[in-house]
DNA sequence: TAGATTGTTAATCGATTAACAATC
DNA sequence: TAGATTGTTAATCGATTAACAATC
């Protein structure tokens, strides 16, 4: 199957999510108008993006919703868990270790680094803080996909250096400042501040 | 001027935090081709964007660092400082609160709600926690713009509805799960764990 | 003048929506 | 059968890129 862009791929995300709630609410059946309700989207877009994959729907009836979920995860979450590394565990970090997703069982915070000797050992939620010099080590023998910077963004560029250096090749930026990175490496960057401005600019009055 | 989507909204916002960090390295010049190399965008798309406003640059030679920052605000942010409010002082909400941005003095937080007795009447970076049922009343007498929700899931529509109810017309929802508002409400869904495996599964290998 | 860079117009590309046939 | 809903094709819309003229 071809690679899709990943504005449909966050949208199906969004679906799985959704088809997870319905299903612990017991619901087995589900129509694209339904989760164009739930999501926002339109409907018209949600069946574009279903069918995509292996259609299941049925005219009339709607979706299974587990056979739905099942479908879309086949195609987009072959590997099991995502393993995920943290750079910097102040007030955000420690917050996006505990961040409780949905897909947590897709998800997993292998590892934290910081500088602080106070830090350092401690665990959060399970996850171990370690010495930002193990980060090549570690990062190899988690097989780590993702790493997640979270530092003061005067350290930033530095950190962003050292990830590349330890072999990842995604990183997630939530300071708010720019990276500059190998072609090879993807960031995409989360600054609160703009995302809150261009929410307010972007409506009306 | 007309309006411009948001996409170039957010683009615009970060040329604007980039010149910062630029006017503070007392940079006077700066080119499309340098801009492009700091933000990673494409150069031409950067001239087009500053296109949509009052042209500053000077062939040749680039633009005026300040003088393009001022262009671009003068457009874009208009009202002088937009308003926050804040549901919920977990760990995410605390870092919501103490979060470093570029453009502190364009974004203030003016108050935070939360339902626990311990943390209500305490202040976090001088940002007061007031008890839930003084929102509506907070809300308008701050002129707040902007909601954000970062209480647990389980909460979510709840706090949405009451944020309407108060009059809000803008939020960004930090918690896994949609929220049903009127059609006239905006709202932003920052959702880490489908934006981390979104990164995953749009990337090569 | 020559060369670099801006700003704009036209062409391309991709995403969304509209229309409708298929089918349960 | 009639009606609702899926899935698909074509049309529209918007965003990006290419090409190039303008100009410092």
């Amino acid at each position: 199957m071809k690679k899709l862009p990943r504005k449909i791929i966050t949208r199906v995300l969004l679906y799985i999510r959704t088809l997870e709630g319905l299903i612990k609410e017991k619901r087995f059946l589900v129509s694209s108008k339904q989760l164009s309700e739930i999501t926002g989207l339109s409907d018209v877009k949600i069946r574009k993006d279903i069918s995509n994959f292996k259609t299941v729907g049925k005219p009339r009836i709607g979706y299974k919703t587990a056979d739905l979920k099942r479908t879309l995860e086949a195609y987009l979450l072959q590997k099991h868990v995502v393993h995920l590394v943290l750079f910097g565990v102040g007030n955000l970090g420690s917050a996006i270790l505990r961040y409780p997703g949905y897909h947590r069982e897709k998800v997993k915070l292998v590892a934290a680094f910081d500088v602080s000797d106070q830090k350092v050992g401690k665990k959060i939620d399970g996850v171990r803080i370690y010495p930002v010099e193990r980060a090549p080590e570690i990062i190899k023998r988690c097989h780590a996909d993702i790493g997640i910077i979270a530092v003061p963004k005067e350290h930033c560029q530095e950190v962003a250096d050292y990830m590349v250096l330890s072999g990842l090749t995604r990183i997630v930026n939530f300071a708010p400042t720019s990276i500059s990175v190998p072609s090879k490496v993807q960031v995409r960057n989360m600054d609160f501040t703009i995302e809150f401005l261009s929410l307010f600019c972007d409506s009306p009055k």
